[in-house]
DNA sequence: GATGAAAGGACTAAACC
DNA sequence: GGTTTAGTCCTTTCATC
């Protein structure tokens, strides 16, 4: 996943089995449920869920724990996506880690290098983010509207829950 | 923020103060802090960061908790921004509910009437998922390669936090 | 992996300032 | 709004099965 997240197996090399899933599935929906809660949810006892979960974060499996805030009662009347054209990488960089206005920022293949979601309290708030970018290099920046999903839970992948295309595709 | 995340203010009308900020940014990098060590940490009781946590999430402005998942770890190889064109709303927002790979989903203004990040296993998951958004309108994919930043703790809006673009520019 | 015991810490509610 | 106290629950560690 990038240089950003480094790589992560389980130290024993061993895979996740049934009970790591359902651990995986209830933190991430309540990462401040208690180990005796998540014990009884997947049916382990509650020294045996406790190891399994210090696993997975030694494993790098879990990666931390967050409370989600809504920005807007923050304060910040919108959310964007800025795209941001090609630049100087360390410029970029430097210039996202000095823009606390910005909550994600993914280095991506394409025409643009970098898409970048922020939050700004108005419109003249979001003009001074998007001109400290757009004096580097082109920039594109779409207002967010509306969220249909966010932060989704993640399971383990499994190739056979791969859905085909609603319509038929030929092999070549 | 959108329909999706409900307008919140605090129940008493009250704003948000210094404790209420520390509170945020230690919850937003630790969620699974107990409300002993937060009160240690901010430097109130016990009783009192419980309280102020609870009104905070009363008030909408701590929306939950999770725990972040390496997906790398969990068999996904590939992220990727998926840029959506114009289609009908509702086919959209079903697709996207049908769809697991999503992570997140937001409708924008402008050319692109939805940006999603999606997690997929290899370059065929990737153009299995890919190819069933396609089918209803155009879209453009571009692949993560590093991850600047990520889930960015937010702190209150302050408008004197606003920092002017590094070039100044001539008010008209 | 389950169970049980013991020690230390955390949570809730109440009384109070 | 804040603190302190008291009772209950949770967590960790250990041992045993």
């Amino acid at each position: 996943m990038g240089i950003a997240t480094p790589p992560a197996t389980l130290s024993a090399g061993s895979a996740l089995d049934g009970y790591d899933t359902r651990i995986l599935a209830e933190l991430q929906a309540d990462a401040r449920l208690t180990m005796a809660e998540l014990g009884r949810r997947v049916h382990l006892s509650q020294p045996a869920v406790s190891e399994r979960v210090r696993k997975l974060e030694a494993a790098g499996v879990i990666t931390g724990y967050r409370a989600s805030v809504n920005v807007g009662a923050l304060g910040y009347g919108i959310r964007a996506i800025i795209r941001v054209g090609r630049a100087e990488y360390a410029r970029v960089v430097r210039l996202i880690q000095e823009t606390p206005e910005v909550i994600d920022a993914y280095n991506v293949t394409g025409e643009d290098s970098w898409i970048l979601q922020i939050a700004v309290i108005d419109v003249a708030h979001l003009d001074a983010v998007v001109t400290r970018f757009c004096l580097m290099t082109e920039t594109s920046t779409s207002i967010i509207l509306n969220v249909a999903r966010e932060h989704h839970p993640m399971l383990p992948a499994r190739r056979e829950n791969i859905r085909p295309p609603l319509v038929k595709v030929e092999n070549a």
